[in-house]
DNA sequence: AGCTACCAAGCAAGCGCTTGGTTTGGCAAG
DNA sequence: CTTGCCAAACCAAGCGCTTGCTTGGTAGCT
């Protein structure tokens, strides 16, 4: 009886350590290449008792993005309300998405960018809508701050490079370093703002 | 007897012609999903005809990332040549790079970031080796630029901030669009050298 | 003759998922 | 305190299908 540590986020139910250990998996081999009774060993039971749970494998993978993308959403909004500034809350977004992409929920945020289409049609634009209201958040203060005169870009094109920038962390930023995820943060705020 | 337009760098053999195909299923479907029947269909053989180009589906894999990291290294090289100054030589790094993920070898670059962990252990570090020539090109130039104070955060987080910026364009980047590859070239300069 | 490119057929393994039945914990009636 | 009951959670077995890959043989060019 394996025992996977938990995602922020997720409770822990017997449906919330499926997903937990699924997430753990999803990540590490892929969707593809986990199977069912991959996750059932992972929580100590067969691998058809799961069908009690989910309906399909699919379905799996869609609630572990569904709990993330709903979870890291409170996160965004809380970030922004803790902000006085536009540059704050910028700075405060830019550490959020990064705590929730190298921290507490990364291995259910690796999961969603890369298993993306394993999603079918219809999962795929539930999850869309979910993922815009998250785009909204960054783009309303990356307006703010783009009238405010704080960067002269186009703010949709400047929040597809900080995705780019953000969504790559952790293919190698590590915890136990010396670079903590504020410094970071602080260094692709810069980015935005024009510090070099 | 369907036909796919070939990758730039890859010649129209028989096995020229199944690696760009299969560049273009994998980018599509991924590795997992696509099957040596579907590779097989593409160029109009039968699916047991492929295993006298290559040994195993692993191999196509493998052969698509050699092909394009090659080819690519070779783009950068020149690049770097036809730059005078270190400014120049980034300005030309970020083109290039562009092209190669947007461009005329998009599919295979998409490949190479997506589907890397589908390498078994030791093609993944044969393909590690040539991705460490492709990286010193990069960390070469913009050590240079480093020293020379145009901006000062440190060299290896700067590209890893350039590579997430600049992989993850093909998610969003349109060639038929208002903004060209020259445009977003700049732009991402920008944010290093620090015009906002 | 020999080489490259291919076909036709199929095997063994692994996959997602189904099925029918069993255990478990809680709870209210007697 | 016992008994009867129910739903949630799970097991054991396996079905039907797809997969990567093998095999033995053929066509055509040099």
């Amino acid at each position: 009886m394996p025992d996977t540590p938990a995602i922020h986020g997720i409770d822990n139910s017997p449906r919330g350590r499926l997903l937990s250990a699924a997430a753990h998996l999803f990540r590490d081999k892929g969707f593809d290449r986990t199977t069912v009774r991959d996750i059932a060993a992972a929580v100590g039971i067969q691998s058809g008792s799961i069908f009690h749970h989910f309906k399909s494998k699919e379905d799996i993978l869609f609630a572990v993005m569904e709990e993330v993308i709903r979870f890291n959403t409170e996160r965004l909004r809380q970030a922004v309300a803790e902000g006085t500034t536009p540059l704050e809350q910028l700075r405060n977004l830019v550490r959020a998405e990064l705590t929730a992409t190298v921290g507490d929920t990364r291995e259910a945020m690796v999961v969603m960018v890369a298993e993306w289409r394993c999603l079918g049609e219809a999962k795929q634009q539930e999850a869309l809508a979910l993922r815009e209201i998250y785009e909204q958040i960054w783009l309303d203060v990356l307006g703010r701050l783009h009238k405010a005169g704080a960067f002269h870009a186009d703010p949709f094109i400047m929040r597809r490079l900080l995705t780019g920038m953000i969504g790559w962390t952790p293919n190698w930023f590590s915890t136990n370093r010396r670079l903590s995820v504020e410094d970071l943060a602080d260094l692709i705020v810069d980015r935005v703002v024009g510090e070099a």
